[in-house]
Formats: structure tokens, sequence, C-alpha cells
DNA sequence: CCCCACATCTCGGAGACCTA
DNA sequence: TAGGTCTCCGAGATGTGGGG
């Protein structure tokens, strides 16, 4: 069985010659975009590309159904627009507010697929810290924002929930202990010490005096959890920061379970001004659909 | 309308092959 | 040898159709 994703995918790996990055495009994994692919051929009973060295081409068969592929999609989304403006969404904007390292680590997987669904909609990004954001949504200058710990009385969608972990040098007595074993408040108070923000209130310095804790050794505060981390690789000091903001290919630092464990959730909310706004009602109903379908794998952020 | 069995899809991991 | 790309495989998730 194909679907509308099969037909877009052939034509992105026609596009851009290249199964991974067709992938990419068209959300799937590289190894099913491969094996959808395959699936196809064997289902129209031809080639529709040759595997070469460096990239995949077209074959002459496959020019032919990948023209009529595109007319198909073409006429598809005419259908949707047709149905956008039917129902009010052919046009609009939505102000979306957020904390800095939403903005990088969640919201562009999030909103690619809206902007693609309804071209007509602008998406205005602004950034700011967590207290910013929550002033925009009530005085009106954002219709939609990213909040911490939500409340529950907001219906927010939750995007996703991090641990707070400890990084340290890989050189660092610390870095012996186990993940689980974890640091605690006091033991980082006389530590050489990286504070970020990450543009939030809840950051390293505000969780450290609830825990009656003052940090001694403050060496540099930065606004970007990536950028602590590359100092605390630099050996710069240590720093306490969301799992989640931690990069994934960071060598020489090691990761630290905090005690006792401090995890922070984020979730989209809408602006009690903007509840019932067409578009801000589509972009709820999208992401609701994606993450009522899979709550287990939010992404992370 | 619900439940169950089967079919299909998608994913991550492993491995093969090739290039720089 | 490392890195990039593609294919294959097993597992889990999801969709579909039939029976009660």
């Amino acid at each position: 069985m194909m679907n509308l994703t099969h037909w877009q995918l052939l034509v992105a790996v026609a596009d851009l010659a290249n199964i991974t990055r067709a992938a990419e495009r068209v959300g799937m994994t590289q190894s099913g975009a491969s094996q959808a692919i395959a699936q196809m051929e064997a289902h129209l009973g031809m080639p529709l590309f040759r595997r070469e060295r460096r990239h995949v081409a077209v074959t002459e068969l496959g020019e032919h159904i990948i023209a009529q592929a595109r007319d198909m999609l073409g006429a598809w989304e005419a259908i949707r627009a047709f149905a956008d403006e039917n129902q009010g969404l052919g046009h609009g904007r939505i102000r979306l507010a957020s904390f800095p390292s939403a903005f990088s680590h969640v919201l562009p997987d999030l909103l690619g697929p809206f902007r693609r669904r309804h071209p007509g909609i602008e998406l205005v990004m602004l950034e700011g810290s967590d207290v910013e954001v929550e002033s925009w949504l009530e005085d009106g200058t954002a219709e939609v924002g990213v909040m911490l710990n939500p409340p529950p009385e907001r219906s927010p969608i939750m995007l996703g929930r991090s641990e707070w972990v400890v990084l340290v040098p890989n050189a660092h007595p610390l870095a012996r202990r186990s993940r689980q074993q974890g640091v605690s408040w006091a033991e980082l108070a006389d530590e050489p010490f990286i504070a970020a923000t990450g543009g939030c209130r809840n950051n390293a310095l505000s969780l450290s005096a609830q825990a009656g804790v003052f940090l001694n050794q403050i060496r540099v505060t930065v606004h970007d959890w990536a950028s602590a981390a590359v100092l605390v690789k630099e050996g710069l000091g240590v720093a306490v920061l969301p799992e989640s903001t931690v990069p994934v290919d960071l060598a020489g630092v090691r990761m630290l379970a905090l005690q006792p464990g401090i995890f922070r959730s984020y979730g989209l909310v809408q602006a009690p001004a903007a509840v019932g706004a067409k578009p801000v009602q589509a972009l709820f109903s999208m992401l609701r659909g994606t993450f009522n379908a899979a709550t287990s794998t939010a992404p992370r952020a």
C-alpha cells in the first residue's frame, strides 16, 4: 500500500539524489525510506532509481512516474489550500514565544510540519526569558508560548521532561563516581562553577538557592546551556544543566545525577486572548495529534 | 461497538560496500 | 582507517477486517 508520504519520498529522492536526505525531508528514517522505495518498486514492478556509488539516479521509467507523482502532489496541495481557505486558515499569523533552549532544541522539529501544512500562516518567533514569555502571553504580545512546568488548567501540550545533571571534566575527582551515585548541591558549593541560565529563571543558581546552598566559586555566567558544557570540557569548572541540553557528542565530560534529583517539564500553552483563534486551534490540533499518538516518544529538549 | 488476529509500517542496529 | 550510504533483519507500533 502506498500513502502520500511514499509519493513525497519518491519526489524528494528524485530532487535530492540521496535517500538519507530525502527521508529527512519527508520525516522518515533512512532505513524506512530505503525499504519504502524498494516496496514501491516491487509494487510497481519496475526500478525507479539506480543506486550508484555516491548517489541514486532516476531511471527512464522512474522519470515518467515521478512526473506524474509531482502532478498528483500538486493537485493535493491545491485541494489542501482550498480546504484551508474554506476554514479561514489560508492566511494568518501566530506569534510564538519561547526561551532560547526550546527554540534551538524542540521547536524546529515541531513547527516544520505545521509550516508545510499551512504555508499561508506566518509563524513569528519571539525569544525571551521564561518570565518574559509568561508576560507576553498575558498581555497578548504572543498567541502561543513555551512555559516551564505549565499548570494543568492551561491545557498544555507537554513537549518534554528533562533531568538536571552535573557535568564535570573527566579529570575531576567526582568523575570517578557512577552516574547514579551522583553529586549533591553541598558538594558543589566550593567547586569552580560555570553558571548557565538558558534564559530561564529556573537555573542552577535559583535551584541551588532553593536547596539552601550558596555557590561560592562562580567563574563565569553564560546564557547558552551548550556553551556551559563546552566550558566544562575545557576544564574551567563544573556546571548543572538540563540533560537534554547537553550536546550528545560531548567527549571529555562526565555526566552525573544531581542528588536529590530535579526535573523540569515544559509545554506549549495558548495565550488567554488567543483561545479560539483558528490558526492557533489548527496548531494545537496538529500538535495534540502528534503528542497523543506518541506521548512516550515526545522529543527531548 | 468491542475484541482479536493478521497485515503492514516504521524504527534502530548491524553489516556490506565504497571513497577520501 | 574513518566516514558516508544503502540494505537487511527483528521488534514493536499501528491499521484493518471479521466475528461476536
